[in-house]
DNA sequence: TCTTAATTGCAACTTAGTTGCAAACACAGA
DNA sequence: TCTGTGTTTGCAACTAAGTTGCAATTAAGA
């Protein structure tokens, strides 16, 4: 449980025993990350963080490693929402696994939107169809509300 | 109708004749484009299509240039699968809408699979959750039955 | 405070994809 | 079949995202 924060914003205490949890050293360039994945309210590109966090001085390097570190920590995923960009998403604290949600994206404007209280249902149309395997992440993609004309 | 092609194969006169209903130029890098496509039993990514076309001397930015045409001519989709890299497929002729269909991603091996027999349903979990768009196109991740342990 | 391994910034590098342009080409019409 | 014209191509140079090696800096435990 978070104490004085905002709703939805880690505080920078947070954000520090969020990555000693994981066993992580407490850098301004990880808490920086964090906080950036956290005030945004949807996945964000590589570049996206990077245009964010460069001009107080971090290094795209820096901000690249982070990710992927944070990503392998378990604090992050990594989503693959296809528009030829990875995302990265804040998972939130005391993630149980039922923040697995799909995603939509829209293939006009590029919004990206957490369909958190969605579930999915892949059903074969005849009885010999078998899935490939076993699902793990959805992505819809279509046009979103805005862009349906 | 096709004859004299082996099934799932575009003779060289049925890939001209496809070209040239679109209005487009025959030429030798477009139907290498469409055979190569063809020739494939998943969607191809631009990396593969040019390594497969660049040792008969097609250069790069023509092909690049021609599934770029061939997707706005509406016989190629491209479809956007997730691993950050673009996908080609060519569409069947005659397409009436009816071939689209979700795509799978294995995560290990990065097999793609069209899931042509398969619906899928998105279910909210309360009464309000509203999708956020018309859903056009979907995509599964998971593990295939090779890597599934 | 000291020590040491982890992390950072930098700059160079890799690789996919794009672009401008002159030469080559497809094809409609003669 | 030949020709004229607009289209397409190959080339080479370029852009932009992401990666890497390494010396300098820093977090954190002793
Ligand atoms: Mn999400
Ligand atoms: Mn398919
Ligand atoms: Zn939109
Ligand atoms: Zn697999």
């Amino acid at each position: 449980m978070i104490k004085g924060g905002k709703p939805g914003r880690l505080t920078l205490e947070s954000a520090k025993s969020v990555l000693r949890e994981v066993g992580m050293r407490c850098t301004a360039a990880r808490i920086a990350v964090i906080q950036s994945l956290d005030a945004a309210r949807a996945p964000m590109t590589p570049g996206g963080v990077v245009d964010s966090l460069c001009e107080y001085g971090f290094d795209k390097s820096t901000i690249y490693r982070s990710l992927t570190e944070l990503n392998e920590a378990g604090l992050v995923v990594r989503l693959d929402l296809g528009d030829a960009v990875r995302r990265f998403e804040l998972l939130p604290p005391e993630n149980d696994g039922a923040s697995e949600h799909p995603h939509f994206m829209c293939v006009d404007c590029g919004k990206v939107v957490c369909m958190s209280g969605f579930d999915v249902e892949l059903k074969g149309r005849s009885r010999k169809a078998r899935a490939p395997g076993i699902m793990s992440e959805v992505l819809v993609r279509g046009h979103c509300h805005d862009c349906a004309t």
